[in-house]
DNA sequence: TCTTTGCCTGCAACTGCATTGCAATGTTTA
DNA sequence: TAAACATTGCAATGCAGTTGCAGGCAAAGA
């Protein structure tokens, strides 16, 4: 199942919620369905995307990602198909913060509308 | 009702969720508070967060905020008081997307620990 | 003043996503 | 083979968000 699933998130352009796994495997269990991309984010083979649409999206995670800060990447949920994607080309920028304020996570999600869409 | 919600938040240095709202206002109705929120929103008197807690946060619009690109700023979510600040002075930078990917919306969610739990 | 109209509020119910407990099944190891 | 461990499926639960409906209140009109 979990080959399957690995597999399956590999080959995909956009990313993945739980729903669109269950449509994909319909015969799988969507408990184990859910169990599987948590297995998976906790050994660093995907990251979540919590994108605002009220269900986290999961994408695979580059080759050598540690999912540190210098990998962090933007993400881009387009209005129109509905899809979210990794844009690992854009990378965050470096933002100044007040002071004492330390950072250990960064997540920017730009909306709108996608390249297959516009 | 609406204008002591309204003065609480405008009182408040951190984003406010629904939660919080009930527990400062424990004689009224959730719903109408929710509503109240909405109300607020789509007035463009108070913006959302989604900081990926799961629970959406609210926090009041800067003058003359028109909730546009340019008004954007940084969110930053405190791992240890666990709240969520608004950083008007931290300006979200322009960022390079691939060809024809158009823009309508960012967030910026910066996680860490603040100024007060360091 | 009396009535109509519309807005505000509260209760109840419902949705959808995420999460956990437990038992059954399957697989590895001693 | 037997014990230990890992994976799967079912059921149930929690929680945030959302909607329908009806009563209450207050402004606007007759
Ligand atoms: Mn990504
Ligand atoms: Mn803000
Ligand atoms: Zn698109
Ligand atoms: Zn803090």
């Amino acid at each position: 199942m979990r080959l399957l699933v690995l597999d399956f998130l590999f080959k995909q352009q956009a990313a993945v919620s739980l729903n669109d796994l269950e449509a994909a495997f319909h015969r799988a269990d969507r408990i184990t369905l859910y169990r599987t991309l948590k297995t998976f984010e906790e050994k660093g083979l995907v990251h979540s995307i919590v994108d605002g649409t009220g269900s986290v999206k999961y994408a695979r995670c580059e080759e050598g990602c540690e999912c540190a800060p210098e990998d962090l990447h933007v993400h881009f949920h387009c209005n129109l198909c509905n899809e979210t994607y990794c844009l690992p080309k854009a990378r965050i920028p470096e933002i100044a913060l007040p002071e004492n304020f330390k950072t250990e996570e960064i997540s920017l999600i730009m909306k709108g509308t996608c390249a297959s869409c516009s």
